[in-house]
RNA sequence: GGCGUGGUACCCAAGUGGCUUAAGGGGAAAGUCUGCAAAACUUUUAUUCAUCAGUUCGAAUCUGAUCCACGCCUCCA
């Protein structure tokens, strides 16, 4: 039985579908008007986890998620620039190109971190007449009013618009940091569409019965889960930072709309740190997949790394914790290359290995607990009690939620890339040296060896050559 | 000002009333092996869970207070 923290009740629940062994989920997607951090990939790592989780369990998954191409503001309650209008201006390219590079970037990243892809990716500028009608399915049921600039939900008129978030809206007026704009009615009122400016000409903009304009944000989401997936689906995910606001609107603007029963249960990641305060790309302290390959980790230590802590708690990033990540990973992956060359031994008692899987699906179905299904996993390996082939088998099993490619880095070790000709002699050389009992000789080799790059070890017959760690 | 998290070994991090006198990984140390080194294997590494009170037969886990750190209420995964 899968249990998974819920927002909407704050409480792990039993996950049931709406319609029997299927599971329709949708989740936000990147704003590709910048390179996406690794923080970003944490709750792109952490809704892969459900999806693999899901499908351990055996349920048909139907997987959306969006990419968002149009009308992510700056900031400012609805009045900065749009993002990806203002990345355009900056890097001189058209926003149809920011928005085509940038995807292409976090399509790449995506898969070098073995993230499954959903079934479906949906653009926001591909849905824009369904956007157009979920506004007007809302102005005909009274949630909007019209300002200077655009088209607003009035979100008083939704009684249950603080529920999934807890908002106290008081509060909120006291402390804001921000004054808000005087035509709006309610300091949690938002767009649904967007105003042209008077004086510019927008590179993305459409018709609407209000003006020519763009889409605001949130309605995007509405639209296409609603479009692809119906009016009522079983999971929505996002990063925690969209609980309050984006998801909040959400709701109101799809339930208003249908009348009915939005989605069944909200699952929110919790932010990577930078030390002690979060990864954010408006201050532009982010780090990327791609810096982290530049300095020699594989995107699969990261994965490791961000196995090792439950999506819900806050995570601390840092050089150190990466590195024994990479150890870790590399350890377990030695370990698995060795029992690929060892003998199978006796025959491993079935009640052993059911002990195992199914400590293994209790802890990857008490809400995602990734750190203990990863102990299972290492105690596993370490027990004296399962045969080599029952080792690798069971692990490969594990693997289809953890998705570390752990069979595919056994069956072909990357150590074994290209040794250089020259290394080879060398090492070759040495073991002569050895077997004349010339030790001198044998480890001024290998030292000439490693300065090359290059570790030779010794085997019981012989020696082998690995590439240096960096 | 309001709302909300969290403080567990040298580091990362599970555990949220008895099964645990606290998983797992990294690191470190000792031993076996080895010409040496590496790997591998074995063993060791928190009588203690921010602090102080309290509830309980029993608490890291519940309650209260205190200290500290962080997030949200501007855009953000």
């Amino acid at each position: 039985m899968l249990k998974i923290f819920n927002s909407l009740t704050r409480s792990v629940d039993e996950f049931v579908p709406i319609e029997h062994g299927k599971v329709r989920m949708y989740s936000c997607g990147p704003t590709v008007y910048n390179y996406q951090h690794i923080g970003n990939f944490r709750t792109f790592f952490f809704e892969d986890i459900l999806v693999r989780v899901l499908k351990y369990n055996g349920y048909e998954v139907k997987y959306v998620m969006n990419i968002t191409d149009v009308g992510h503001l700056t900031s400012d309650h609805d009045e900065g620039e749009d993002k990806m209008e203002k990345s355009a201006k900056e890097k001189g390219m058209s926003v149809w190109e920011i928005s085509k590079y940038y995807t292409e970037v976090f399509l790449k990243d995506v898969k070098l971190m073995n993230i499954l892809a959903p079934d479906i990716y949906t653009k926001a500028t591909d849905y824009i007449e369904e956007q157009i009608s979920m506004v007007k399915c809302l102005e005909e049921k009274g949630f909007t009013y019209i300002t200077s600039d655009g088209v607003y939900y009035d979100t008083s008129k939704f009684p249950d618009y603080t529920k999934l978030a807890q908002l106290d809206v008081e509060g909120m007026r006291e402390g804001a940091r921000i004054e808000f704009s005087e035509e709006k009615k309610n300091i949690t009122d938002f767009a649904l569409w967007k105003f042209s400016p008077k004086n510019e000409k927008r590179q993305m903009e459409w018709e609407s019965p209000w003006g020519i304009g763009f889409p605001g944000w949130h309605i995007e989401c509405s639209a296409m889960s609603n479009a692809i997936l119906g009016k009522h689906f079983d999971i929505h995910c996002g990063g925690i930072d969209h609980l309050p606001v984006h998801h909040t609107n959400e709701i109101a603007q799809s339930e208003a709309c249908t009348g009915e029963k939005y989605v069944n249960y909200w699952l929110h990641g919790e932010f990577l740190n930078m030390g002690d305060e979060k990864m954010s790309k408006s201050t532009g302290k982010f780090i990327t997949l791609q810096s982290l390959i530049d300095e020699g980790y594989s995107p699969l230590d990261y994965r490791y790394f961000l196995l090792m802590a439950h999506y819900k708690k806050k995570l601390k990033f840092s050089i150190e914790a990466l590195d024994s990540a990479k150890s870790g990973y590399r350890n377990l992956l030695s370990k698995l290359a060795s029992l690929k060359k060892s003998e199978n031994g006796a025959v491993t008692d079935a009640t052993i290995l059911d002990g195992f899987k199914s400590k293994f699906l209790q802890a990857i179905n008490d809400d995602l607990n990734m750190p203990v299904a990863m102990s299972v996993l290492w105690d596993m390996i370490r027990s004296n009690s399962i045969s080599a082939k029952d080792k690798l088998e069971l692990a490969a099993d594990f693997d289809n939620v953890f998705g570390l490619k752990l069979i595919e880095a056994v069956e072909k070790p990357e150590a074994l890339a290209e040794i250089p000709e020259e290394v080879s002699i060398l090492a070759a050389k040495r073991l002569e040296a050895k077997k004349s009992k010339d030790f001198k000789l044998a480890d001024e080799i290998r030292n000439e060896i490693k300065t090359l790059g290059y570790d030779v070890v010794d085997t019981k017959d012989g020696f082998s050559i690995n590439k240096s760690s960096s």
